[in-house]
DNA sequence: TCCAAGCCTGAATCGATCG
DNA sequence: TCGATCGATTCAGGCTTGG
């Protein structure tokens, strides 16, 4: 299927390095057509303001790294052209990059890979499963970033091993959105005075799906940005070759750590993502959005003793008490709580059928 | 809170109608700042495979000389560009716009959103719960959507029902992950022949998350783009006033017939959970002068670490430290800011009672 | 040794109002 | 218009601590 990098091409090649200096310099230092993969992790371009402190007063501790800071659009914008064209000159033809971002750059980052004539496959979402909440309540939880995944041209051959993936997936097709932690604990690299040694490392568990999926080993996977090497180290794990490019040498000493003790067919590497298999939770919220239920629409109790009208927003507003389904099916009934789903009932056809006839069916759907 | 149209700027808007023509003549044909909130689902360029193939089969070094591949993408960036000047015309300063694509448009949307000014809040993933699988096993399930919801400038205020969408959410914050089932079923429009009447209407329960979240009710919502009209569905199910601008007339009609079948909610259902910044604002001093609280009386901070004495003038003072109920609090926590309203107790028949208890009684004498 | 409770933290464009 | 002040606001997972 796909080709394989050949011994003589590799040779040219500083596999398994990391190299120190400005990634658009090094990239331009190596042979053309060389590399199989480019997974990219460049700067976001944030445009912090100011501090940002939890309810609890403790400060957020926030990228605030002077490589993350950018003049202006235009700025950012010449440096993506300015990298992403060096990346494509060493990319093989059959190649294939990665890059990943948030709302502040991704857009650029895409519309720049369009116009370059890379041919987008898909754009990947990153749900994070347990992201930073937003502490002031002014927005959305802000719980995922976004992966490109393109070809150099249109109608290039590429490597995807479905089947991998869909095996890594329980048996049916891998979708465009992958569920993952973020990364902490063990796997977040300290520095000597314990603090994250870079400000931005990614889950390797995300790696290991981006790299079995569109890899195959012996492949030569380079990572521009390699901050603490998090790509070189599950490419090592997963027999594939890395060249990794880093400025500061704070990083790249980390990631050296790092990458020599990793043993090859570790443990680890063999290890799937495992997905908890708990039932979904289904906001009441989601059948007055899916029209299910109607605002102003009356349920009852079990019993019918009290009715109670449905709100837009999927509270319940009956004789003054205000709340969620449990909270107003508990204060009417005096008791401290009280389970919603079969309390409250509605009407269809002249029988009352209990709400939780319908999470049912949501579940269902989910599946 | 937000502001609502004024009646006389109202009265100039064509209200619940679907307007015929040219999405950016028409726009220019409204007054401008009159709008709360525009939702546009442009088409997607998706006829751009055709252009983007180059004619010859020049092995140009395939960078920025190449005329023809740009040509196309040009096109799409240049209708974008206008349908988006005309939008934020419109728009009032207070106003917001969604926008909503795939991986074929959308990075060049987001780009050029930023481009024009406004102001990116989050960009929200419709995850779909039950998308079309990718047949030829050559890559992912394409499973999501992209949205983009922005505001009209930096630092503009906005319209955000935080509270609503959290009770929509179980009582956690909503995430930028909306997981939603695509438009089927009796939802999905029929022409004369049983086709679907219009290739990617999207669902209902996607506008009702998007208007019950940054709209009020009597809020203006225009659709550039209106197709068969699922947001002006939604903006009449939810008290929001529509105004629909469609070229072709097959979904005029349908979108018209769909509208005139619609019952508008109980205008209590449409109230949604408020928050606590919309309260009036109370004084400390008002529960010293209304004798709720004496002169010399002592406060204890949470956990009762500190006391404070209560002044004639609604300051505290404590350990040589006076001033505001939260400016000493502060102060003596050592935090950049404290609420004091939550920090402050009194005693009442022994037990330690948070003084904002006093401020919601003094709330609840005013309605 | 195990369990429960508490603590810590993560790529964040995170006010509104009064004077 | 700007500065000072008020006062609203957090979720999940992994680790640590204590019993």
């Amino acid at each position: 299927m796909t080709k394989t990098t050949t011994p003589a091409a590799q040779a040219m090649l500083p596999l398994n390095q990391i190299l120190a200096g400005d990634c658009i310099e090094v990239m331009n230092s190596l042979p053309e057509a060389s590399v199989d993969l480019i997974f990219a992790d460049p700067p976001y371009n944030l445009q912090l303001r100011g501090d940002l402190h939890r309810p609890d007063n403790s400060r957020v501790d926030a990228v605030d790294d002077d490589w993350d800071q950018f003049g202006s659009f235009a700025e950012y914008d010449r440096f993506t052209r300015d990298w992403l064209t060096a990346a494509r000159r060493v990319l093989k033809p059959t190649g294939a990059i990665w890059v990943i971002g948030s709302y502040h750059n991704i857009f650029r980052l895409g519309a720049e890979l369009q116009n370059q004539g890379f041919w987008m496959l898909n754009d990947v979402v990153w749900r994070k499963a347990n992201p930073m909440p937003n502490f002031r309540g002014k927005r959305l939880t802000n719980a995922h970033e976004t992966l490109i995944w393109a070809s150099k041209t249109e109608g290039a051959k590429y490597t995807f091993n479905y089947e991998a993936l869909k095996a890594l997936n329980e048996g049916v097709q891998m979708r465009s959105d992958w569920v993952l932690p973020i990364c902490t604990g063990h796997e977040r690299l300290k520095d000597e005075q314990g603090d994250k040694a870079h400000p931005t490392q990614k889950p390797e568990s995300l790696l290991h799906r981006v790299l079995v999926g569109t890899t195959n080993p012996g492949d030569v996977v380079l990572d521009p940005f390699f901050g603490t090497g998090t790509t070189g180290a599950v490419a090592k794990k997963l027999g594939r070759h890395y060249i990794g490019i880093e400025r500061e040498e704070a990083y790249r000493k980390a990631a050296q750590k790092r990458l020599d003790r990793i043993r090859i067919f570790d443990r680890e590497a063999l290890e799937v993502t495992g997905s908890k298999r708990a039932e979904p939770r289904v906001p009441f919220g989601t059948l007055v959005e899916r029209g299910m239920l109607s605002p102003g629409e009356e349920l009852y109790s079990l019993g019918s003793r009290f009715k109670a009208k449905v709100r837009a927003d999927g509270t319940l507003i009956g004789r003054d008490i205000k709340g969620s389904i449990h909270q107003v099916g508990a204060q009417l009934e005096g008791a401290p709580s009280c389970n919603g789903w079969t309390y409250w009932h509605f009407k269809r056809e002249g029988k009352l059928v209990p709400i939780d006839l319908l999470r049912q069916q949501i579940r269902a759907e989910m599946n």
